[in-house]
DNA sequence: ACGCGAATGTAATAGCATATAACTTAAAGC
DNA sequence: GCTTTAAGTTATATGCTATTACATTCGCGT
């Protein structure tokens, strides 16, 4: 596996890992900019081979972000799965929550990416972007620490998660910065742990009373 | 107030009503694609003017997509109020929750474009696009009907207001859709919206009792 | 070792979009 | 009515996507 640099130095006809280099460099540009900051055109360039170069990875602008996405999905499932991981006093879901809200905030150019495009609706089942999508929220099931009973899992955990994104979108859109300020982002996303804890442990306790009744 | 029609008709100089024309027919176009649908060349073949015409009216497409924005929020703002207006059983919160719901999937382009940008959070205080924002957060806040007790109201106003933003985005990424299907989005929005009363009254019951106990 | 096919890269070019400059026409105010 | 100004036009520069035709290198089988 070569580099970007080794491709400079060497002066190589192939660049031996264009299709690599070009996600990673296209996941930097994103950083700040989104989807629009990525430009075909600006990363050959900055890669030192020609503009229709990448064509020969991508068929269009839209394969590579679709790529690019899915690599973003991976890299925030590790980000994810190394804040459950380690220990802690506060409990799995609010260490996930926070670093949601983290990488919301500070990647939130590729956020917007991963959840603020088309491109993740249109991916198809079993596609690369699609899976690396389902494992993320796998993470989230996971984070409630909760046996399976029927969806109820399932069910907070798209709550909580759909409680984060609109935390990290009402945050980047200065709704958390005006003065006086109502609230932290940080206070509102433990807000939604904790009640999501508590939406669970209750629907858990229905279900099985309701299962003994029936028994 | 001259007509997209009446210019092809009379076939004057002057299109009458070039600015407000853009704006409609750029929302038009947002409806599906959102911002990257909107082209100043498509937009001004389509409403009969030279390509370079709009820029009399807007500096440059940012302008454009800013004003955008705020009509949407407007437009946003006069479906919430009839939406809250209208006799109901349901309450006023759960109403403007799920009329929210409603256009952030019907028109999802538009709302990609309010919410999904950064065209928002660039926005400087006083702006139109600005107030328009705050207003549309206003009506949430009266929604809660909810006496003002300190910022609480306003802090369940942000936890609706985001719970509502990221089932959108869950829904409009195909998070509903897959069998089996863990909740209905708008199942979701009602917890959400329960949640967010009982939270309110609680914590507006124990503000109160701090008051009294401190007076 | 050699040669051939597939993979990968290049040069040239078409097409579309943003944006600016210089010029023209109509409207509005004194 | 004449002038100023707002609003629109033609022509053009620049940048990006994408395709076509051509060139180079890699790797594999004989």
């Amino acid at each position: 596996m070569r580099s970007q640099l080794a491709r400079k130095s060497e002066n190589t006809y192939h660049h031996g890992d264009l299709r690599d280099a070009l996600i990673k460099a296209a996941l930097r540009e994103a950083e700040q900019g989104g989807a629009e900051a990525i430009s075909i055109k600006a990363l050959a360039k900055q890669l030192g081979v020609s503009q229709p170069a990448p064509y020969r990875h991508f068929a269009d602008r839209d394969a590579l972000l679709t790529a690019v996405t899915a690599e973003a999905f991976r890299q925030l499932s590790a980000i994810l799965r190394e804040a459950m991981a380690k220990p802690s006093k506060q409990s799995k879901l609010s260490r996930l929550a926070q670093a949601t809200l983290d990488f919301g905030l500070r990647r939130n150019g590729i956020y917007r990416l991963m959840f603020a495009s088309r491109t993740v609706s249109c991916a198809a089942k079993g596609s690369e972007l699609h899976e690396a999508t389902r494992e993320t929220f796998g993470l989230v099931v996971e984070a409630l620490e909760a046996p399976a009973v029927g969806y109820l899992r399932e069910r907070q955990a798209l709550k909580i998660w759909a409680a984060m994104h609109g935390v990290v979108m009402l945050a980047e859109q200065g709704m958390f910065t005006g003065e006086p300020a109502h609230a932290t982002r940080e206070e509102l996303v433990e807000d939604f742990v904790s009640e999501t804890k508590a939406a669970l442990a209750l629907a858990i306790k229905n279900a099985r009373r309701r299962t003994k009744a029936g028994a």
